[in-house]
DNA sequence: TTGCACCTTCCCACAATGGGAAGGTCAATA
DNA sequence: TATTGACCTTCCCATTGTGGGAAGGTGCAA
C-alpha cells in the first residue's frame, strides 16, 4: 500500500514516516518500481506501535530501545520495565511541578476581580522579588532531567 | 553592572537575556563606552518578572503580554485575568493527559514481572493495534492546542 | 489529453535554550 | 609594563518533533 494509506491505517502522518525513516528509527520501506513506498500490514503494526509509544509521551530515542526490544525474542522484560519506569517517574514529577504552578495560578485568579480596574494581584505576584511559593526551580531541574 | 551580574540576580542566563532582547520581548539595554550592557535594578526586576512568568509556563508571547500590561497603568485586570485563566486551563488540560497516561504506565509497570523472561505485558499493550485505554488521542489533542 | 490526486526529495520554520568560536576589554598581578 | 584570566561582544549551530510548501515525477479516470 501506498504511504498515505500506511499513514491512514497506522495514525502517524505520511511526513512522519518519512522522517522516522530518515533518522533510522524505522527500516527503509520496499520501494516500487515508480519509487514509491511500500507497505504492508507488519510495517503498519510496527507504525503503530511507534504512535502508541509516542502517545505515552516516550522520547523517539526511547521509541527506538522499545522497538528493539520489541523485534528481539530473547529479551529480558527487566529493561522493558527499566524503561517503562524511568519514563513514569518522569512524567510524575512533571505532573507534580505542574499542580504546583496550577495550585498557585488558580489561587491567583481568583484573588484578581478581572474588571475594568489595574488592581491585580496576579501581577503582583510575577512581580514579587523573592517567589512566595518555591516551584520555579523544581519545574526547571525536571526539564533538565528530561 | 554587567550581564553576568544582571543574570545572576535575576535568575535568567545571560544567553537568554540576549535573545530576550534581539526578540524585541525586552527592551534593549543602555551599553557603556565599551559596548557593553548596563543594567539597573529597574532592568533587574523587569528579567525576574520574565523569569518567574516563564517559571509558570507561559509561552514567551504570552510573557510579553504580561510585560506590556504590567507597565500599563491603565490595564483592566479583566486581561490578565483572562491570559491567566486560559493558561490554566491549558495547564489542567495537559495534567489530566499525563495522569491518564501515569496511570496507565503504573498498571503495566505492575504487571510486568521485570525478569529475564521476555514475556512483557508493556510492550504487548504498545504492539495492541486496539487501544485498550483512550489516552492517546486525548494526549495528541492538547498537544495540538497548546 | 487533460486534470487531479498521489508520490518523491529538499529546504524552511517553530519554541526556547545551550554550546562554542573569534575577537575585544578590563583589572589585577608578576 | 606585560601578561593573564575573567569578562564582554556577535554569529552560527544543535536540539526535539512536527508541519508547510516548492519543484518535479507518476497513476488513473474521464
Amino acid at each position: 500500500m501506498n504511504i498515505s494509506m500506511a499513514a491512514e491505517q497506522s495514525g502517524v502522518s505520511a511526513k512522519m514516516i518519512r522522517y522516522y525513516e530518515s533518522i533510522g528509527l524505522i527500516e527503509a520501506a520496499d520501494r516500487r518500481d515508480n519509487g514509491y513506498r511500500d507497505y504492508g500490514d507488519t510495517e503498519v503494526a510496527m507504525l503503530q506501535f511507534v504512535r502508541r509509544t509516542r502517545d505515552m509521551g516516550f522520547s523517539l530515542e526511547e521509541v527506538a530501545s522499545l522497538l528493539t526490544l520489541w523485534r528481539n525474542r530473547r529479551r529480558s522484560s527487566r529493561e522493558v520495565r527499566r524503561l517503562a519506569e524511568k519514563h513514569l517517574a518522569n512524567i510524575d514529577a512533571r505532573i507534580a511541578d505542574m499542580r504546583a504552578v496550577s495550585r498557585t495560578l488558580k489561587r491567583l485568579v481568583h484573588a484578581c476581580h478581572g474588571d475594568d480596574r489595574p488592581e491585580c494581584p496576579i501581577l503582583d505576584d510575577l512581580a514579587a522579588s523573592k517567589p512566595k511559593i518555591e516551584v520555579a526551580r523544581r519545574t526547571k531541574r525536571t526539564k533538565t532531567v528530561k
